[in-house]
Formats: structure tokens, sequence, C-alpha cells
DNA sequence: AACTATACCTAAATTACTTATGCATAAAAA
DNA sequence: TTTTTATGCATAAGTAATTTAGGTATAGTT
């Protein structure tokens, strides 16, 4: 688990980006998929994923729909085509503030990331 | 300029990143530092800045020696055994947690960062 | 004479979250 | 069978790292 600050500030990027990654998704689903593919170590809480995607909605970034799955209420989010182009500038945001960070914290690199 | 969001959390790694590379440094000096190195993005307010130097300092991670240098006084900041190790640590947890938000944004990274 | 740069500091306001709680259904475990 | 765990949504009070705005002082620049 990362601190709480490192994360704060990241959850909005990270929701945009995985909404961007398939047609639609709901709210749980979310939550599952961010602690799946960080192995726990990124934990997207309801308190903060909800109002999230409220206000993604109220900001016209995606739009929503209800399906019943076997019994079950599902709130899906879909992306607008604003909010196709705010998760690409929020992505591109986040990549050039992590190339910054890389410089600033560690000016000389290993190479062991590359392939 | 990136958004407050994004740079909100990493401040302190990076004013102990900049401390670690040299013996010392005053709060003036790291507030440039931080623009010049950065182009800008990141501008380090004051009130931002005095606040985490006086916890760091509270915490054991600096110590302070006022200096006057041509009838300016300047409160330099170094760091202690347990702030090197403290710089350390956190700067491991950024780099852990940059790797984390690339694979998590960016599944398939292409590989013009590398050399 | 006014503005910019250097150099320190603090305090109120903001805001993105955490923590806690509530509701409802279904499956699994005790 | 009763309780816990998983699914699925939501809100509301509290927290803490900042922003914004202010203050003090000296020195060089316009």
């Amino acid at each position: 688990m990362y601190s709480n600050e490192l994360v704060r500030g990241t959850l909005k990027t990270v929701i945009l980006q995985l909404l961007s990654f398939k047609d639609k998704m709901y709210g749980y689903e979310l939550s599952k998929e961010v602690k799946e593919k960080t192995e726990g170590k990124i934990i997207l809480t309801e308190g903060a994923l909800y109002p999230i995607l409220h206000k993604l909605e109220k900001d016209g970034y995606v739009t929503t729909i209800f399906e019943t799955v076997g019994n079950r209420k599902r709130k899906y989010y879909m992306l607008t085509g604003k909010g196709k182009s705010h998760a690409k500038d929020r992505k591109n945001e986040l990549l050039d503030f992590m190339q910054t960070m890389q410089s600033l914290v560690d000016p000389k690199p290993s190479l062991s990331s590359c392939i």
C-alpha cells in the first residue's frame, strides 16, 4: 500500500483511463479492477470512487445507464466524446508529470525498465 | 504547470531528494531549484515549503543551522542519518508507485524513453 | 520612487480524499 | 441457522496537505 498523499490526486485519472479501455464499467467493477491490476497496492475506496464518478457525470465526461444483471442493479458509466478527450489529456499530463518527477528524484536512472 | 492534485503529495519526497544531493540547502534555494529543474512545471510555494521543512525538522529528518551570507540570513537544512534513510524509502516508494501507475494507465508503453 | 529579487514566516481557506455509516441481495461458512 | 463475506449503490463528518494571502526585512534595479 502506498501512502495516501501519493495516490491522492491520481484516482480521477486512473478511473478515466480504465473507462477508456472498455465500452462501459460500473463502480464496483472499477474498484475491483484497480485492486487487481495494482496487486492491492492501490485501493479505490467507495468513499472516493462514487463522488468522483458523480463529478465526472456532472461535468459531462461520462453518461450512465442502469442495467440489471441477475437481480443485481448496476450503474454503468461510459465516456462521452468530451470524456475521451479529457481522459487523453489527463493521461498525457500524468505521464509528463511522472517523467519530470523521474528526472527530479533520479537524475541518472538505470535502464532496468527498458527491454 | 501540472494540476495541483497531481503535485500534491510529492513535494515532501522532492524536498528530501534534493536535500540528499547536497550537504545543505536553504528554503529559498530549494524553491528556486525545483522551479529551474522542472522548467517551471512544478512550483514549490513558500506556504507549502516552510511547513514541510519545519515538519521534517520536528520529525528528526533534518537539522538546521543559520548562516549569514553577505548580510543575508539563511537557514540551512541538512539531512540526518534518519533523514537519509527516510529519503531513500520515500524515493523508492515514489518510483514503485510511478511504475504501478504506468502499467495502469499505459499497459503497452512505447519505448521512446529508452536509449 | 517603485518594483523585483532575496530570505524568512504564518494563518485561513480549500479540497481530495479517509473513515464510518447506511441500505439491499445473495452466496458461503460457522 | 446464523453470521460472515461478496456484490452493489450511496452519503456525510473528519482529516491533512496543500493554496491563497498576508506579513517582515534587506538589497539591487528601473
